[in-house]
DNA sequence: CCGTATCCACCTTGATACTG
DNA sequence: CAGTATCAAGGTGGATACGG
C-alpha cells in the first residue's frame, strides 16, 4: 500500500486538483466551513440557529456551504415535515474528526501570529 | 493570557479577516504555498529549481507567492550579485514549523478521502 | 537567470428579491 | 422557517510579452 512519493514528503499527485490534501484544503479554506463545523461541534442546530450564530453569513452562502458539507458527508440534514418547517443539521463522525487537524492549525496560528506580524512589520519598514 | 472564547472552542474574532486562524488558512489555501514550502523543506533552492520542481506554476504566481511568503517571514530570499543572477530561497524556522500542522492535515486527508468520496457517490446517486 | 507588466477569463461571494 | 433565483462586484490565477 506504499504510495508513490517524490523526494519530498508530498505525494506525487498533490500537483493535481484531486489530491486529497488539495481537496481538504479547498474545503476548509472556504470562508464559512470552519465556522459551521465549529458551531455544530456541540450538537445539532437548526438553519436559523446557524445563521444567527454565524454572524455575517448570507442565506445563499449558508445554504451552499451546508449543501456541499452534506454532499461530502460532513453533516447530515434532517427535515421534519411540520409547519413551520424544521430543518436540523448535525455533524457526522467524519465531520467531527475534521475538527482535529483544524484545531491543530488554529493552535499553530495563535502560537505564531505574533512572529508573522513582526515579520510583516519588519518587511514593510525595509521594502527593498 | 486567557483569550476571549465563545461557547464553542473558536476565538470570538475568528469571524473577522484578521483572525490568526483565518490568516493562516488563507495563506496555505493558496494553490502554490504548500508546494513551495514542501519543496524547500529539504533545503535551499534557486528560483529556477523551484519552477522546475513545481510543475505548472507560472512565473507570475511563483514570484508572487514567494514574495508574500517572504513578507510573512516564512522564507528568506538571498540575491548573489553575480552574472547570471543567482537567487536562493530558504525556509526560516517559522516556515519549517508550518510544515507540522500541514502534515497533520495531509495525514487526515489521506486517511479520510475514501470516506469523503464514498459520501459523494452516495449523495449523487440519491440527489433528492 | 530572474524576474515585471498587462490583460483577461473565471470563480467566489454578496446583495436583493421572491417562495412553499 | 428555510430556503431559491438572479445579478453584480471583486479577487485569483493564467497567458503572454518584455526587461535588467
Amino acid at each position: 500500500m506504499a504510495t508513490v512519493v517524490e523526494s519530498s514528503g508530498l505525494p506525487a499527485d498533490c500537483y493535481s486538483a484531486d489530491c486529497p490534501t488539495r481537496q481538504v484544503l479547498d474545503r476548509i479554506a472556504g470562508k464559512w466551513t470552519v465556522l459551521i463545523v465549529d458551531s455544530l461541534l456541540q450538537g445539532t442546530l437548526r438553519y436559523t440557529d446557524l445563521s444567527r450564530r454565524i454572524e455575517g453569513v448570507s442565506q445563499k452562502m449558508l445554504t451552499q456551504t451546508l449543501r456541499s458539507l452534506e454532499a461530502d458527508g460532513f453533516v447530515t440534514r434532517t427535515v421534519h415535515p411540520v409547519v413551520p418547517p424544521r430543518v436540523e443539521y448535525t455533524l457526522t463522525p467524519l465531520g467531527r474528526s475534521l475538527a482535529g487537524p483544524v484545531a491543530a492549525l488554529r493552535a499553530w496560528a495563535e502560537e505564531h501570529i505574533n512572529e508573522i506580524e513582526a515579520a510583516r512589520t519588519a518587511h514593510t519598514r525595509v521594502p527593498r
